[in-house]
DNA sequence: CTTGTTTATGCAACTAAATTGCAATAATGG
DNA sequence: CCATTATTGCAATTTAGTTGCATAAACAAG
């Protein structure tokens, strides 16, 4: 996990923004494009130190930027910690899956296809889905 | 809001539970009967001081008491601060919506019923369905 | 390749939501 | 009414995330 491929991927996504180049914006979306799972801040934080150091709060200003930028997704968390995961073209609008053991929070294929029914006046912008239970390994 | 009506239905609903019957536990029960919509601990706070002084810590675990016995439901915010409703009979397993200007966080009235497909192996337990956008107050 | 400007990083301090430990208090069974 | 046990209130702590600011790095222009 976390090759040379996989980086410069993550590197020719960063390059495509129009915005600054830089280390942490590359290493954080490579650890995100590496990952099987939506990552929480700490999870990524722990990838990234293999790597070199990068600063709690510049990751927080990266992850922001990159969801900013699209170049990934934010999902909050049961445990009221945001995870991130890295937007790919099959990797659109999604659910997601949250063990309620293991707390791993995984993405789903796709969203329910039938439209929530609003009242009037209500204007929807996003649909966030998390079924939670428990994942195979914890069962 | 918040009558007499409503801290007696209120009370007889934490006399069901069997566990004790205490005021900051029939109060903050009483707040979430009066709201028409989900509650942040420091909006159930504010509610509560009218009615005399309740510990921050005792209301988060009141708060915690309520969902453990099924008396209220608890719905991540986008905020990343938890909300609060009374669980009634026409108030099971339902949708919110959150307006992300003015931040409140409705109760819809169901889910989308088509269950998702998850892979093998997966046990659901719960579906939390969160639409956000615009609310008629914030268009 | 050097320089100047702009943008991002790193550090320290801070905030907000929630949790933990523990002594004091209140609810209920006997 | 008393004893027992669950609940409350207070202080201190944890966790996730944010803000302000000086330093450093990216990159456009020459």
């Amino acid at each position: 996990m976390l090759d040379k491929r996989l980086i410069e991927s993550a590197r020719r996504r960063v390059e495509d923004s129009g915005d600054r180049i830089t280390e942490p914006r590359v290493r954080a979306l490579g650890v995100l494009l590496a990952a099987k799972s939506a990552l929480s801040h700490h999870e990524i934080e722990k990838s990234l130190a293999k790597l070199g150091t990068v600063d709690r709060v510049t990751l927080y200003r990266v992850l922001d930027w990159l969801v900013e930028k699209g170049l990934a997704h934010r999902v909050p968390g049961a445990d009221r910690a945001w995870r991130y995961s890295a937007a790919t073209d099959t990797h659109r609008e999604h659910a997601h899956f949250q063990c309620n053991r293991c707390g791993r929070l995984l993405c789903l294929d796709d969203l329910p296809k039938q439209a929530m029914r609003l009242p009037a006046g209500f204007r929807p912008e996003r649909v966030e889905v998390t079924v939670q239970g428990r994942c195979p390994e914890c069962i």
